[in-house]
DNA sequence: CCGCGCATCCAAAGCGCTTTGATATTTGTT
DNA sequence: AACAAATATCAAAGCGCTTTGGATGCGCGG
């Protein structure tokens, strides 16, 4: 059933029944009735290609996930994420065309997105330091919204970001006022801009409590259980080991969970733990007291947000580019504790 | 740059040009040279829209992802499934799309996409026993494979699963023959039809080694760490505690072990667990020996076969409908050991 | 030298919708 | 009563591509 068949049935033109399906003023109430009583007994649906091509609009907003060539790895909160950002789409009608990208080939598929039209706008993902796809999807002028910063790019443009910096510079602080002076830093892959403002806000809080950041303690990497346990193992069989651990995601963290115990430490006790938090929602404790002391952000509202920011962008209400900072909250759980007297771990307990 | 101008720059007709581009065989070499030449230059793409309504075919497959109401929660291994369907359809040349959709409305969101004509084909997510949507994507005469499978469905459909039953069976006669006798299960939601095999392989090994299974000894529920924390605590606090577990998710498994060792206990010396282990990329172990022993079995595979499986069935290529089922590996890790003796864990160590 | 077959190329007809520019028809104004 | 202004409808022109059903020209055997 297509919308000639109709338009004969009904004995009207094709014109006024479009209309009187998509709400135009210039059809009568009566006709509109009769329209969409008749598309409903007989089933008629747009076709979406068709109403496309019509209109020069795919109604779908593309995604575009880096996949790590080496190890297949997939960054667990893009989950959640597009699961907030599907939120909004659904609400306005439009769909989410998602890629599944290895790291090399990008640029590639964001310019034929673009060059295609498959996609009215796009939001782009993991930002590095000096992320050349900016100025290319200005060049393109395919809107676009990117989640997270990318340092170094000289134009404007929109995006959404947790203010990393102050979220580690508070959870770092928050350790060294309960007397750490050892603090490990389990990062995300040192290219990523939100790695960067991250190690920062943790450098900016040691040094102003006048303690020299370490490069021992400092590990990047992809955000896996096994990245977490690695480097917090590593870390703990140091001389010098820390006292205390900022990681930068739940799933990090269950890794250096397993390292700390282990060695036959206790987390709290022996070692404190504050965790970057996504809120990803099979991670949620929803107990009283959370199991990780955290700094807390939900990467599904930023989806939400930053698909509703692209949805603005096209549809052209107020003024590109825009910006939205959200910050992050402290939780405190029962992953910190005061500091252990200098004592090495070995000899406690 | 469109099709018709770029026709007229080279003084040929459109057929010629469309032709040259995609490859048949009625245009000499010489113009074809010529023709991918200009396209090139002037940076030529074709519309994805006009061929798409000129085609008839979308090139794209819809992936329908149920999102719990309630928790707003989504099955942590989509990213890794779609990200295995993701290589399989960018070969193909196929985009990707996806809904993200609360329980109820989904039946509304599979209808529309077929009557739309927004996708040539889906990959069912998540069948309950007796699932509807079989019968109505059969009707809907959209192809389609079910990634899992719907006990009590009359009518043939092509799905991809994996032997639950079986991997289940396996897991549980391998803690058996440790000398278990509790064993406890934590599984997936009660309607989802995975659940319901596993279960039914956890219970034919018990019944086959002659111990009764016992209803408190089974959980249902979402996949989440909560999940597993909760069910765990709930069932070491009983009178006759469970010596060991299978889990249905390592994110499951990692809330049981948070609860084993709140009470004190150890993994693998007072209480064993089995994983069912999709392989997700950020859990990983990559150790000699890994974390826990699992049934694994590649979620990410699982959709790049499901998708190639339905891209097949497209082309039309074999006949529809396929099945595949896919055999779990057992692994043994650190995570289980003999059943300790029968005085109660609190005394012991 | 004719006609047949092959290799190339083309004009035009869709695909199913939206939208422009007109055309009837009715209502309101003086 | 006459004319302007709404109101309700329509025919037809795209949107940019693919594809059908010819044309055209050329070589070649008879």
């Amino acid at each position: 059933m297509n919308l000639r068949e109709l338009s004969e049935i009904l004995g009207l033109s094709q014109t006024t029944v479009s209309r009187a399906l998509n709400g135009y003023p210039e059809v009568a109430e009566e006709t509109r009735r009769r329209v969409r009583e008749a598309a409903t007994t007989y089933n008629y649906h747009p076709n979406n290609r068709a109403r496309s091509l019509a209109t020069g609009r795919s109604m779908s907003i593309g995604h575009v996930i880096p996949v790590s060539t080496q190890h297949e790895i997939v960054n667990p909160i893009f989950t959640d994420f597009i699961s907030g950002a599907g939120e909004a789409y659904a609400a306005a009608g439009y769909d989410l065309t998602l890629k599944m990208v290895s790291d090399g080939d990008e640029d590639e598929v964001y310019r034929d997105l673009a060059n295609r039209g498959s996609v009215d706008g796009v939001i782009v993902h993991g930002p590095r330091v000096d992320d050349r796809r900016i100025a290319m999807l200005s060049e393109l002028g395919l809107p676009f919204v990117v989640h997270g910063r990318a340092t170094g790019s000289t134009r404007e443009y929109s995006w959404l970001d947790v203010n990393n910096r102050r979220a580690f510079y508070r959870a770092t602080s928050f350790l060294i006022d309960f007397g750490h002076r050892r603090i490990g830093l389990i990062n995300g892959i040192e290219t990523m801009d939100f790695a960067t403002r991250r190690r920062t806000g943790y450098r900016e809080a040691l040094e102003e409590a006048g303690i020299v950041p370490c490069p021992e303690l400092i590990a990047h990497g992809e955000m896996t259980e096994r990245h977490g346990y690695a480097s917090a193992r590593q870390m703990l069989n140091d001389a010098m080991p820390p006292t205390a651990f900022v990681v930068a995601s739940v799933i990090c963290a269950i890794g250096v969970r397993r390292a700390v115990q282990e060695l036959g430490l206790i987390v709290g006790r022996d070692v404190s733990i504050v965790i970057y938090d996504d809120d990803l929602s099979y991670f949620k404790s929803g107990d009283d007291i959370p199991v990780f002391t955290a700094v807390r952000s939900s990467v599904r509202e930023a989806g939400r947000n930053a698909a509703n920011m692209l949805l603005d962008i096209i549809a052209g209400t107020g003024d590109a580019p825009r910006q939205r900072l959200m910050e992050a909250e402290l939780t405190v759980g029962s992953s910190t504790g005061p500091a252990p007297d200098l004592a090495p771990h070995r000899q406690r307990g």
